[in-house]
DNA sequence: CTACCATTTAGACGACCGTCGAACTATGCA
DNA sequence: TGCATAGTTCGACGGTCGTCTAAATGGTAG
């Protein structure tokens, strides 16, 4: 499915502590980062992320939220734009799964912080 | 200064790709994620972690946007409040400085995914 | 005490976001 | 062909968020 050109560019920006980051850094993380920052989105992300066979049937998503299908559709396809997840129909259902890189990239960018500052 | 108790639970959450979030632990890391899905926000954290001395000044935050002195406290209130930041007046002029632990808490959270999944 | 400066608080306004119900598309099956 | 099911798109509504101006607070210096 791949929405297209919307995913950042994978050498973006060093950690946050290391320098500080340009508007037009801050401008392309923050897509990532506003995607990530809804309870909804972030338990989507985890169910798809920890999913033993690696994708998850939206059929099984809807089923754990008290929410209707078409939201749980419009959460998915915030992440799927940022560029954190990624889907493909077989026959009747639709599986999504995780794109690692992308995520990585949200943890790369808080991680190394910890040690200059607190070493 | 320390705005109070609202700091998370230091223990919180494994890595989002380990298990899938629980609703209350997805709400409370919701706080955090929140408080950096803003491009001032993002800078701010970032000029902040970054800076030699560990501490800014307010007035050299506010000087670096093109946006008014309430607007940067404001800004800068929504991180203290998420436990991000903290801050200090001495004399006329206020200091900020970031809290590693709680910037890290949101590396970790991202950060493991890449290897289970990708490897 | 007064004047002045740095920062925060309060209140208002417009834009954005999460949610829903209704309608549409796509697949499978009889 | 036609119907049932899975999922998405559309349009609307209410609440949240970022920004501003105006006013308040805390501190220094005459």
């Amino acid at each position: 499915m791949s929405l297209g050109d919307n995913q950042l560019n994978q050498e973006c920006c060093a950690p946050i502590a290391r320098a500080p980051l340009s508007e037009a850094d801050a401008a392309e993380l923050v897509v990532l980062l506003k995607a990530v920052a809804d309870p909804v989105r972030l338990r989507l992300l985890s169910m798809i992320g920890s999913h033993p066979g690696g994708e998850v049937c939206v059929c099984d998503l809807t089923a754990a939220f008290d929410l209707t299908a078409p939201t749980i559709s419009h959460h998915l396809k915030v992440l799927r734009t940022a560029g954190l997840i990624d889907s493909e129909r077989r026959g009747t259902w639709v599986y999504y799964w995780i794109i690692p890189t992308a995520v990585a990239r949200l943890g790369e960018l808080f991680t190394p912080l910890a040690e200059p500052v607190a070493g």
